[in-house]
DNA sequence: GTATAATAGGAAGGATGATTCCGCTTGTAA
DNA sequence: TTACAAGCGGAATCATCCTTCCTATTATAC
């Protein structure tokens, strides 16, 4: 479901010793698609048996590649950072900032929503492992709110972690709508962007608050 | 935590049965008492026993008087479902539709999340005990809906199931926020309002659909 | 083709958490 | 005050999943 970009162990080599078994590394790419699916489809609660039993190969295969269940989901949400990445550096391309900040903002719940275990990833923010993706993505997120900003199409007040929790709600709101979910989805967004939009209206309260502001508040919640 | 309004079997009747005990009817008291506390605080995943230890009761009396969780839990949601209600109509009795709109709207996500296992529950929709309630919750914010369109402060193609879940999304996505949250939700509802007001922007995409659309299409989608 | 070690599969083990059960306690009524 | 059934606590049971382990299989090197 999602490509899997730059898939780990995706050659023979072993770094410093023996290759290994062919069909062992075949079976270890099956099982990160099937688990790439299944958490996409179920989020962080799927079960291990259910992902074996899609990759064609038993719970102790998938045990072996994987120590813990949590490393398996923490390579799958390697791969969807990177996607989501790599889609904010494409709209980071284009020339004209606010189509770039809204063409993106009307990508990212769409992702969420077709990536469970991602969404709630994003969410709660306590895994540590993807840091330096999840960077690139934050600072790429900043990078498009700023232009958006200084083109004039974006309200001041805002910050990059305001974008990213408005979207997340979104995705979230609509992930159980069915088939309406895509027509909600735009829909909110499109309510969420006139609200962003500068005007005559009145000024939010408190302020913007940083990426780094809001681990911070996050961590000393989770006690 | 939450006011439990119209307290099952707060008296010492059982309809065309002996007179329970009064400890027996105390213990229930506590017990849910407890229990709306760990569920608002943890969602629907706290756990029997530390809700029993809340009451400061044995499992077995939690047990006794809710024959599973999931029974436990609606007892409590359809507590919060009139304690929200309540709210609905107490907005619906100023007579300034905007007003009331408006105050509605700045509340509810801060009750989504004060009560994590309501929240999940507006969102999933799934259980269908506490259809009544559900439904003047419903018909209420309808009203305040059409009303804030008839005063002209809410633009037209905006449909009661669009609050709901725009709050929704929201709640979820400050939950996490720590000390920051009711200031990030407040921001929040600000730019979801100003998305809201009629005005120069364009015409949504999609159509407003109702509470009963959108339940249909969720069951559709469950399968 | 054979020897060997890597790998597979899936049953057993372990952890967590809901539910049941049973001997003891206590409220209630005569 | 006593008798007794309702109710109590919490250990035992059951269910659900993740993880480990042991035997059988198979890729690879010679």
């Amino acid at each position: 479901m999602i490509p899997l970009v730059n898939e780990a162990s995706g050659t023979n080599e072993v770094d410093g010793d023996r290759p290994r078994r062919a069909d062992a590394v075949r079976n270890r790419a099956l099982v990160l698609a099937a688990a790439s699916d299944v958490f996409a489809e179920q989020g962080a609660r799927a079960q291990v048996e259910e992902i074996a039993r899609r990759a064609g190969v038993g719970v102790g295969t998938v045990c072996r590649n994987f120590p813990t269940k949590q490393a398996l989901l923490q390579a799958v949400l390697n791969s969807s950072y990177e996607s989501v990445l790599e889609t904010a550096e494409r709209a980071l391309e284009s020339p004209d900032p606010a189509e770039a900040f809204e063409q993106f903002f009307i990508t990212l719940p769409g992702f969420h929503v077709r990536h469970r275990a991602f969404a709630e990833q994003m969410a709660n923010e306590l895994e540590l492992a993807a840091q330096p993706v999840r960077d690139k993505l934050m600072a790429a997120i900043s990078e498009l709110v700023t232009r958006a900003q200084d083109a004039g199409a974006l309200r001041k007040d805002i910050g990059p972690a305001d974008v990213s929790m408005l979207l997340s709600g979104v995705a979230h709101a609509t992930a159980l709508a069915g088939d309406l979910q895509p027509m909600l989805r735009e829909r909110y967004v499109r309510i969420i962007l006139d609200g962003l939009r500068p005007g005559d209206t009145a000024g939010l309260p408190g302020r913007a608050v940083s990426f780094a502001e809001l681990r911070r508040a996050k961590q000393r919640h989770a006690k």
